[in-house]
DNA sequence: CAAAACTAGTTGCGCGCGCAACTACCTGGC
DNA sequence: GCCAGGTAGTTGCGCGCGCAACTAGTTTTG
């Protein structure tokens, strides 16, 4: 058991500096994207919807792909859709539903930002 | 710049790869410190002062390597000294400080979870 | 020494998130 | 058709955290 135990501390540092690292590492990088008045969470947000057919999704898929809950999405998109880079859209079929639409200027936004992002996660990976 | 572009889309997979798996890992796994009654954060701040000379630290050094702020660390003391599994000290040096020190109680119940614990981290990473 | 600059820890406040409860809507068994 | 059960989205609430401001104690500078 003695090796057993010399493999768990290995291991329990190796697991804790992910831990650190990889928290650090999301707060670098979301204090980059600070001068363009985003947060990562926005970010994601644009990125995913500017890819998407159509340039929308519904509201409960965008929230599954984010790792968000409904209630965490529909907070997070307050931000967005004050500042209307994106906006909501009722689905004609289904009317419990929405559609979260990037809008021209969310569109415009991520192209300008997806660069220093880019460059920003490569820098500090 | 048609192969640059490629290679930042591949690369941003990975990225958001990254951030999902990372959140998710965390979550798995202080979702096996609950019946504990533990939460990651404790059962970091447990192990740390577990393994320190003396079984303590001084609060700033705490919050340091476990990546809190002061006042993070403040508040997450709050739970585990309620709990009694941490007292606390104080400096008869340096009047400001306060060393956090874990109790036997404290100690015993590090003891028995870590091995769930390792197991839990092995098995997910 | 005294005054200024710094440091340790706490407290008030706001943010982002999940959970539970709720409304509105859809769907499947009878 | 009708009602039970499921699903989409919102809202109230609480938690954990960081930031800024504060207190109390220490170090530096003149």
């Amino acid at each position: 058991m003695a090796n057993a135990k010399w493999l768990t501390d290995a291991e329990m540092r190796a697991w804790r500096g992910f831990i650190r690292r990889s928290a650090d590492l999301i707060d670098i990088i979301t204090k980059d994207l600070e001068p363009f008045g985003l947060d990562g969470g926005d970010y994601q947000l644009l990125a995913m919807l500017s890819e998407s057919p159509g340039r929308k999704m519904k509201m409960c898929d965008l929230a599954e792909t984010l790792g968000l809950s409904r209630s965490g999405l529909t907070r997070r998109m307050e931000g967005v859709l004050k500042a209307k880079y994106v906006s909501r859209v009722s689905d004609q079929i289904d009317r419990r539903a929405a559609f979260a639409q990037i809008t021209e200027k969310g569109l415009n936004l991520i192209k300008k930002v997806a660069p220093h992002h880019v460059a920003s996660v490569r820098r500090h990976m």
